[in-house]
DNA sequence: AGACTATCGTGGTCTGACCACTTTTTTAGC
DNA sequence: GCTAAAAAAGTGGTCAGACCACGATAGTCT
């Protein structure tokens, strides 16, 4: 049963798919090389060989980790990793799965949980020099309620939840474009109660007046 | 048979590459058709033929698709349209943001932040039923903190925050020594209050007496 | 030294050939 | 006629090799 020709990639798993082991070696390679956005991977064929696998199944797997926004290949240079700051990838799944009502409605509300927690977060422990930091830009510039949320979740000192904000933010847009516009007298309210430190209201003018909320949500 | 998606590639941008033309062909291929999830769509190798592009780039395509999760493929079977509730965004980009960051600490703080947003939406929207079920479930299995938890966020109706909660706790358990032991009956207590529809005395449960969090928190 | 050119390395694409597996069709036996 | 075994066809999985287009480099000519 077993062949002796089954030298491959230390194929652990029996995902039984090549390119997948390839990009999970890949994702390997990046992290323990400590491998950053811009450096160079690789080439396809070198890869093919230090694999043993064909450069069909290299690029299978290239091509993929492409559309994900997190390699980024350039003709007659090579492939580099990026920085998956801006991936395009959000319009293609936007483009592909967003006719499904539920997944709107569970991104919406999950947006609003994370932008709560964010604003949680920042009343108990953003410094009153970053809150007014704050209230003078929103002051002066313009900004809308994307820009808004986007300056609260870098306020935030939890970078993880900044990034799950991100990621589900670049997807909301994606899907639908339903902000309405508030005024921007709401939001510098929203501020000065973060300046009070009055987490209640700071959730109220949140849900009631900037998001127009049902009083159970 | 001819269908109304049959169109050739016209590569006009010489600078775009050949499989993302595929990739956005299919989008309209499946649009058009009105292909649902479960749907089988053409193989390699007739695409290949109908958009006059070698099936590598086809596969490139596919595969492309594939580790997105918005298409599936068995071996002798075809290709076929993946529902689009599972998509794999989370777990893929989850799988990547994590790697060079050193945000350990916000690993449990964001894990709670999710877990509570999750009893919050359960309060709400969990019928009694489903919360019976779980208190007989709590009360007749053994469970440690981990389970318990996965059971309120599958409780939890918004798919998106399940799959968020998921990634990160298991990066949590991947980082972290095991939970503390908390007794069982503090989680029948919590239970009790969710059925309650008590959400502060929730909150105060899950905070107070089963993450020892400090009164800031 | 500067500009030009041949070469090499790279990704981009196509083709054809197998393999493994599933489905369909054909055939053999009753 | 029916059923079950066998053969064929269809499909994804993989590989090898061949070009092409492009960028970088080294070497050459002026």
């Amino acid at each position: 049963m077993e062949k002796a020709s089954d030298v491959r990639l230390n194929n652990s798993n029996p995902s039984s798919k090549i390119y997948l082991d390839i990009v999970e070696k890949l994702r390997n390679m990046i992290e323990v090389d400590g491998l950053l956005p811009g450096d160079k991977i690789s080439s396809e064929r070198e890869l093919s060989e230090r694999l043993n696998v064909g450069r069909s199944s290299v690029r299978e797997a290239l091509r993929a980790l492409e559309l994900l926004g997190l390699i980024e290949t350039r003709r007659g240079e090579g492939t580099f990793i990026k920085d998956f700051q801006e991936h395009r990838l959000v319009e293609l799944l936007g483009a592909f799965f967003l006719q499904n009502s539920k997944i709107k409605e569970d991104l919406i509300e999950t947006k609003q949980f994370i932008e709560k927690d964010c604003l949680r977060i920042v009343v108990q422990s953003a410094s009153n020099d970053e809150l007014e930091l704050l209230l003078h830009w929103a002051q002066k510039n313009w900004f809308d309620d994307d820009l808004f949320f986007q300056k609260i979740a870098e306020l935030n000192r939890n970078k993880l939840i900044e990034r799950i904000w991100r990621i589900v933010n670049s997807y909301s847009k994606a899907s639908f474009r339903a902000d309405q516009t508030v005024d921007h007298k709401t939001y510098i309210r929203l501020i000065d109660a973060l300046l009070e430190r009055d987490e209640q209201k700071v959730l109220d003018i949140y849900c009631q007046d900037i998001r127009n909320m049902s009083k159970k949500d």
